[in-house]
DNA sequence: TGTTAGCACTCTATAAGGTTGAGTGCTAAC
DNA sequence: GTTAGCACTCAACCTTATAGAGTGCTAACA
């Protein structure tokens, strides 16, 4: 069977209606809704057509009818068009922040979710190679020396370690330009024994010190991964029935709180990122089992050549995709902007 | 009316009870429950007195018989008592972050999300005064300048500010040195528009630098105050039914991701602080209105001498208080000795 | 005088039946 | 190809009946 021009028409008015309601759509409500100037009886065959090709399904005999993924998948693939969208002071609150990667994102986050009304996550960027630029050590008082270490994009990290004896100024010194003659320049998986052990020889009668700083600078720099993700408006998913019952909520609202699941989101969707942008996962599509009665809007952004983090848009299947999607795109200029000027 | 010794145990094997079935109890399954000998008509006598003195309540006529907020209050005044508890295992897990009071504090909330089934908090310990222990300047690159702040109990803060001119290493030597004679040892309020003055006198040329300087350390220490707040398990409020439906699921989750109206938490039961230890807050007596049908335990921690953190338990109004007090009896144990051995 | 058995009463929760209304599929006429 | 009309289906809702848990009260008992 074909899709015709006026079948789409009617999918695309089913599609919209649902979003609005959450209710089964029926044909008496198209007819009346659309501007095709159709009975409700025609439209019921044509109904009765898109359901067989499998767009739209019936909860029950004698129900209205609701899309399907494929139905949705369809909706998104072709009609979503350019919004235009008042985030004007969206921008300004972003340049307020520009500086704090981290606040930033987390604001980026919560802006989106008052927005929208749906949870969002937002990934921090992800470098592949952790490259130290730069590290500092000083003495904070006579048994703590604080180790602070500067990784590309600007991140820093740092860790206060305990030293049994005392360290004269001098020693300090001579500890920060070994440290930083040895590591800065190389990524993480570069330091390995033999850097290691180059190190120790040189340091001489503090090697031990020198082992426990790079101890402190590996935990350091691992910290970044596992806490590399914010996320707002969780309990927004409590404002759509049909997520809100207390086995989904409870679920869903459990992978926002670990986050941890969420992780899988990034790297899953990452080999679709070659080609960027905006992303749309509807039900089973999406790589979190806790998300299969919800859709998933992706996009990618980057923040220096190279260097890339995702935004993630999660509500129900009924989700506003034009605005979600519209937003995104705005967002996703605004954050380039920002980026761009930075650098 | 006289609460004599059997109306105790009475009303104790109905909150028992009733914590663990969140059912209204009747007097046959106390007659049973309880090694009193007594049949269910002298148990419905004295419920009836219990009721008349206010410390249960019948949700409907012909319903068993529900604790009261002041029913719960004797019991956790008069009732708790020492248990033991098998949290070894939590006490190891402890010690591996004792050098991250972030983590550490972020694990202490799970933990006792995970132990308890509750939803739990931690606050950041609140230094009133927060004196400036340290500074240290560096170049990152030609264009950032890294500035690390060590304030009391080795909190650490850093902020990249962007220069507009190469500075020698020469430079910020004495910047360094200039920051720390004028700044070490003062607490943020003494930091005032005298002090700022001196600074930019002495260091002429580089004033306007000194002054952004200055922004950044305001700022990065402002930051400390709204972000020590830890949650978790906040999602386990929808595994008790009395606190799951739509509305109020909806409101304490929002409180616990929102974060900000948990302050009023710390502040409000500060004052109780004189008498330090655990609090239990019933119902309405909880500060935050959200938690009105929830009870809430709090302890206060001691970091080191005058400097206090608050961790909370937030569950059902028919909680297992014994567990909780006990668990977190231990827990400040613990969390003393950690703290006792690091300074 | 405290305790207990027994009984009538109350009230929620659950199930069963009846009704309504939205929606469909099919057919026949336009 | 479109439409009006009709019989049919089914979830949602209301009503009613029933069961069972629990109470309060009274009278008898030790």
């Amino acid at each position: 069977m074909q899709l015709d021009d006026r079948k789409l028409k009617i999918l695309q008015a089913i599609i919209r209606n649902y979003l609005e309601t959450g209710e089964p759509v029926g044909s008496r409500t198209i007819s009346k809704y659309t501007d095709l100037n159709l009975s409700s009886a025609t439209i019921r065959n044509e109904m009765s057509d898109l359901e067989e090709m499998g767009y739209i399904v019936q909860p029950h005999t004698s129900a209205g009818r609701i899309p399907s993924d494929k139905g949705y998948r369809l909706y998104v693939d072709t009609m979503l068009e350019e919004r235009v969208q008042e985030i004007d002071n969206m921008k300004e609150q972003l340049e307020s922040k520009a500086d704090r990667i981290e606040l930033l994102l987390q604001h980026v986050a919560k802006l989106l979710a008052v927005n929208t009304n749906y949870a969002t996550m937002v990934t921090r960027p992800q470098y592949k190679h952790k490259k130290v630029k730069f590290i500092q050590l000083s003495e904070v008082d006579e048994s703590s020396l604080l180790t602070v270490i500067v990784i590309e994009g600007n991140i820093v990290k740092n860790k206060i370690i305990t030293v049994r004896e005392l360290l004269d100024r001098e020693t300090v010194l001579k500890l920060n330009i070994l440290m930083n003659t040895f590591l800065t320049g190389l990524d993480l998986t570069e330091i390995n024994m033999a850097v290691i052990q180059k190190m120790k020889e040189q340091a001489g009668e503090y090697a031990g010190l020198v082992g426990d700083l790079l101890n402190a600078i590996g935990e350091a720099v691992a910290e970044e991964d596992d806490l590399g993700i914010y996320t707002s408006g969780a309990t927004n998913i409590l404002k759509y029935p049909e997520l809100s019952d207390r086995e989904k909520a409870s679920e869903l609202l459990y992978t926002f709180e670990e986050k941890k699941q969420l992780t899988r989101l990034i790297n899953d969707t990452a080999e679709d990122a070659n080609d960027r942008g905006i992303q749309v996962y509807i039900g089973a599509e999406t790589p979190v089992e806790s998300m299969k009665d919800c859709s998933l809007v992706t996009a990618t952004y980057e923040i220096e050549e190279g260097v890339y983090g995702k935004i993630g848009i999660v509500g129900p299947k009924r989700m506003d995709y034009e605005k979600v999607v519209s937003t995104l795109q705005t967002l996703m200029v605004e954050l380039d902007e920002i980026f761009k000027r930075k650098t």
